[in-house]
DNA sequence: TCACTTTGATTACAACTGTAATCAACAACA
DNA sequence: TGTTGTTGATTACAGTTGTAATCAAAGTGA
């Protein structure tokens, strides 16, 4: 399971989104929340939840005629299995390059060079 | 050439990581380096480089038989426009939601912490 | 000059992706 | 009860990707 994560398709994490977002779900309701940001066909969703539950990304119970969807890992597993895998091959597993590209880019905003500071004293705070 | 970056694969971008090392260099050269590491027949080589030729990620000039090919663009360039498109992807833009899933995978070094307060201090010092 | 080598170009082919359409089974309405 | 709509399952189909093999042109050694 850790590793199918990474196999996960940028259209099939869109559906787990909104999964998250609620769960169990019936197709009806995925599409219908998929629908405020994209325009997918229903037939589309239903091939992806197929696609993730072959992969075992998400499951499912019978309600009668319908399934209701879940799934299957935390999205803050995905995250961060997502990030370590782009980490390592972009920067050989160090995340202080990545950041740098950020402070460079302008891409970095003051909330988020707060939530870092807060987030460094926490770790010195745990590491001696 | 912004947007194709994105399109490059993950087999193209240990091609281009090789001829980042060092370039312009010919197929073969190419061949031999990434050989260091992988196995990958000298064909295959050759299709990923015709690949990021035609993506326009690649270049070349004839030097009689054979091509010297160069990358288009710097390897910065593109770690920053990949590392840009997952955050966007996974934390709508927020870099520090990233840091946090490592500090709490317990990915997160020393050194990378230190890195951090750099980086940070240098951000502090240029905005206001 | 002729067979062989090297090089890029073209073709191959299966798996994965995005995006659906069709099918089969059941439910619901007329 | 026959028709229609809904739901998941199966099939479709082109584009991308990984991984090469084949082809054609040019260079090389005998």
């Amino acid at each position: 399971m850790e590793q199918q994560m990474a196999d996960i398709s940028k259209a099939e994490f869109e559906v787990l989104e909104v999964l998250w977002q609620q769960y169990p779900a019936a197709a009806s309701d995925i599409v219908e929340r998929l629908n405020k940001k994209k325009t997918w066909h229903e037939k589309t969703v239903k091939t992806l939840l197929n696609r993730l539950v072959k992969k075992q990304a998400v499951g499912f119970i019978k309600e009668q005629r319908r399934y209701l969807y879940s799934p299957l890992f935390e999205r803050e597993h995905y995250t961060q299995a997502a990030s370590k895998s782009l980490v390592e091959r972009l920067f050989s597993g160090q995340l202080s390059p990545l950041v740098a590209g950020f402070a460079k880019n302008k891409k970095l905003e003051r909330d988020d060079v707060e939530a870092l500071k807060s987030l460094i004293d926490q770790w010195e705070s745990e590491h001696d």
